[in-house]
DNA sequence: TCTGGGGTCCTAGGACCC
DNA sequence: TCTGGGGTCCTAGGACCC
């Protein structure tokens, strides 16, 4: 058995948690930079508020209907991510945090002594709820597929209250039957579009397809998908919890940049964010491509994006620092208005499998970067960095309605006031 | 005044080589 | 005069997710 449980509108529920006087009203909560609008939460959702609108395009919706907005604060969203999963991670034998606010359970040893699952599922969402204040969503299912089904149900449909279960025909029927083709897991709108043409509307139409044909006529995916369905594993729990095969740190800038110095120290920051993600996965990178470019909304596009081969794989952010400094006279132009850059690490590697280096004379330099993560996730992201991170700090993300970092700074904890 | 997210995986098609 | 194959690598862009 295996269960999806997530938050409900996660970093809109996560501004809610330590401020009271917004817990009733509509919230959104908008991407970096206050580009987008990225969470609505449920009381927001009933004004219809379309998701990944640009904000400007919705300002004037938003003030008519005295909606709070609020700028993404991650510092407070990844601490309250760590609290959600460490609770959830008591209540199963096999815990993979799939995302920010997901996470996939594996029941193996427990299966024999639960015997009903939704009163399970209510224990967990009780136990989150108590301990970090944060509403989720449990879906369980025999399969992953169904798991994230299940957990739409919970959602979504009416008559579940936050826990659904898939554990045999009728309830793989009464779930499937209502559910949008476009809202099972891997069925995007385009898609879903070409299903719905050939009158697949429903989740349990497709769940109805032959595999074989789907395949032939989409893909691998949608052929293992359309078995799921019927409950048959696809995905091993080992595909499931798979390390990634590209690391990608990306960024639009708060204000265009144009100066060489400031892209590189931007470079450089993503440097170390690739570089940490490698060393949490135990991977090296072979290759990263180091790219800028002009927005794509102006008349004149400029992108350049170089691929960078290092001798030996690595995810040292020195190292990586380097490429970038190699590299950066070349993706630079004058007179250019950068609006974002990234960095990707595109050829991975197990750490295992590293080769030594003959010629290698700092044989302490993962050490390094083993200390550097320690004091980090001690201290907070950004205490210690690679010096030309810091040549400027300019290109700061534009947060104009960023929250108190409750959880993560001494200056920002609540006050409650008695009289 | 001007403003438009971030991440991962996959594939079609072009460039280049022999 | 006109026509002919197959592999690798790279890039851009599509598709999906939240």
């Amino acid at each position: 058995m295996f269960a999806l449980v997530d938050a409900v509108a996660f970093y809109a529920s996560a501004e809610k948690v330590f401020d009271p006087s917004i817990r009733f009203k509509p919230v959104v909560v908008l991407t970096n930079n206050d580009g987008c609008i990225c969470a609505i939460c449920p009381i927001a959702r009933k004004l219809n508020i379309p998701k990944f609108q640009p904000y400007f395009k919705v300002k004037n919706y938003l003030e008519q209907h005295n909606v709070v907005v609020r700028s993404s604060n991650y510092e407070l969203y990844a601490d309250l991510s760590d609290r959600m999963m460490t609770v959830i991670n008591r209540f199963c034998d096999d815990h993979y945090v799939y995302s920010i606010d997901e996470s996939f359970l594996r029941f193996t040893g427990f299966t024999k002594i639960i015997d009903d699952w939704a009163d399970y599922g209510q224990t967990i969402r009780r136990a989150v709820w108590r301990e970090t204040g944060l509403p989720v969503g449990v879906g369980f299912g025999t399969t992953p597929t169904l798991a994230k089904a299940a957990n739409h149900a919970a959602k979504k449909l009416s008559g579940y209250n936050g826990v659904a279960v898939i554990n045999d025909e009728h309830s793989r029927q009464a779930i499937l039957t209502r559910m949008d083709v476009t809202d099972v897991w891997g069925i995007g709108s385009r898609l879903g579009k070409k299903l719905k043409f050939m009158g697949i509307n429903t989740a349990w139409e497709l769940a109805c397809q032959n595999p074989k044909a789907m395949r032939r006529m989409f893909s691998v995916v949608v052929e293992r998908t359309v078995s799921e369905l019927n409950g048959i594993a696809c995905l091993s729990w080992d595909e499931v919890k798979q390390n990634k095969k590209e690391i990608y740190s990306t960024r639009s800038f708060g204000e265009r940049v144009c100066d060489i110095t400031t892209l590189k120290s931007a470079l450089v920051t993503h440097a170390a964010i690739v570089g940490r993600k490698l060393r949490d996965q135990h991977s090296l990178a072979k290759r990263i491509v180091i790219f800028a470019a002009s927005s794509p909304h102006e008349e004149f596009y400029y992108k350049k994006s170089l691929l960078y081969e290092f001798p030996i794989p690595t995810s040292d952010t020195s190292v990586m620092a380097k490429a970038v400094s190699d590299v950066i006279n070349d993706i630079f132009k004058v007179n250019t208005r950068f609006y974002r850059c990234g960095i990707g690490a595109i050829e991975l590697e197990s750490e295992i499998f590293q080769q030594a280096d003959m010629f290698s004379v700092s044989e302490d330099k993962p050490r390094m970067m083993e200390c550097l993560d320690a004091i980090n996730k001690r201290y907070g992201v950004g205490t210690l960095s690679i010096g030309s991170e810091k040549l400027t700090q300019t290109w700061n993300m534009k947060r104009a309605f960023l929250s108190p970092h409750y959880t993560t700074r001494w200056s920002d904890i609540p006050i409650i006031k008695c009289n």
